[in-house]
DNA sequence: CGAGAATAGTTGCTTCTGATACTATTCTGA
DNA sequence: TCAGAATAGTATCAGAAGCAACTATTCTCG
């Protein structure tokens, strides 16, 4: 349980190697505890969704997306930006879903470089019998017990730190 | 450049169709900037140190988490725990820095099961490099914007959310 | 038009991770 | 005391990720 990270103890001085000033230490605080939260909620939906549809958490995020696309089909990019996974590891997430039939892949007719993953009939059930679990389970480990108006303004922070910063390739 | 007949228009990240309530929607909209977030923030550090320094950001807080602890040196279980990486994980991640001699193993003389992890004089003066690259990534891409009071809200919410879950085992 | 840049996807390769199994200690309590 | 549970660490193995290289297509503009 978090041995010891926090507090080294600002003794006067201040020839810590690591953190200097006061605020430099509370954005390290702060970064250790948006990786612990995330990856606490992380694995917590990993449990749960392994031992219910038996499916990652990635793998839901993409019955998801293709969801709540247009056509229930997305471009193998789109995808790729959407859950900001490289462009290989859409390539073989698509390629697990579609093994076992949750999704599929459809040229595009207009640009035959584009492939689109589209969500299959037992795609559209597995998700439907996932999100629920999906959902509850980040009702119960994240929304738990922030208020209404904590999670709006929780929300507006991070989106400040996400839009700061343009964008990034995961893979050039 | 625009002869957009097809364009599917990317989707930001779909979260319909799926969501229920409105209270639900938002804690899984909540979801997904908290990754966001913290995707992007750790591509932006790995970046930075790996021109810099030449290491993982999992490397400079396993370097930090070494410089903070009482003689520098913690047991590896305890490293686990600090990292939230599993037990193997923690035994490669020191094996890689101790080939690198930033870091060495020891023994503990009460109890020989235990090994420890500690710093090296290289090590520390990695950390002396590193530290600044790490901590300045952090206010450049985390803390920038965030006003002193926001940045504390923001800790005080995670840490809601980290410490209403009690315990979870990394390495059974 | 047509050469070269840009875009979309896949594949090969390397690296890192967790789960599991195994060894070596230490602790527990009947 | 001593058998069995618990704890610490490592090794092996399979899964998943990113990068770089490659193919195929489309776009740009000289």
């Amino acid at each position: 349980m978090e041995t010891q990270k926090d507090r080294p103890a600002p003794t006067g001085r201040g020839e810590d190697a690591v953190a200097h000033s006061e605020r430099e230490q509370a954005v390290v605080a702060l970064w250790g505890d948006l990786t612990h939260a995330t990856d606490l909620v992380r694995a917590r939906l990993a449990v749960l969704l392994e031992a219910g549809p038996g499916l990652a958490p990635e793998e839901v995020e993409l019955l998801m997306v293709l969801d709540a696309a247009p056509e229930k089909r997305l471009r193998m990019i789109d995808v790729s930006a959407s859950l900001r996974l490289s462009k290989s590891g859409v390539t073989r997430l698509v390629d697990r879903l579609q093994e076992r039939d949750l999704v599929l892949r459809a040229a595009c007719p207009s640009d035959r470089r584009v492939v689109y993953a589209g969500l299959t009939e037992q795609g559209s059930a597995m998700l439907d019998a996932a999100a629920p679990v999906f959902v509850s389970g980040l009702m119960e480990h994240l929304g738990g017990r922030l208020e209404e108006t904590q999670l709006e303004r929780l929300r507006g922070d991070l989106r400040r730190i996400v839009e700061r910063d343009g964008e990034a390739g995961a893979d050039p």
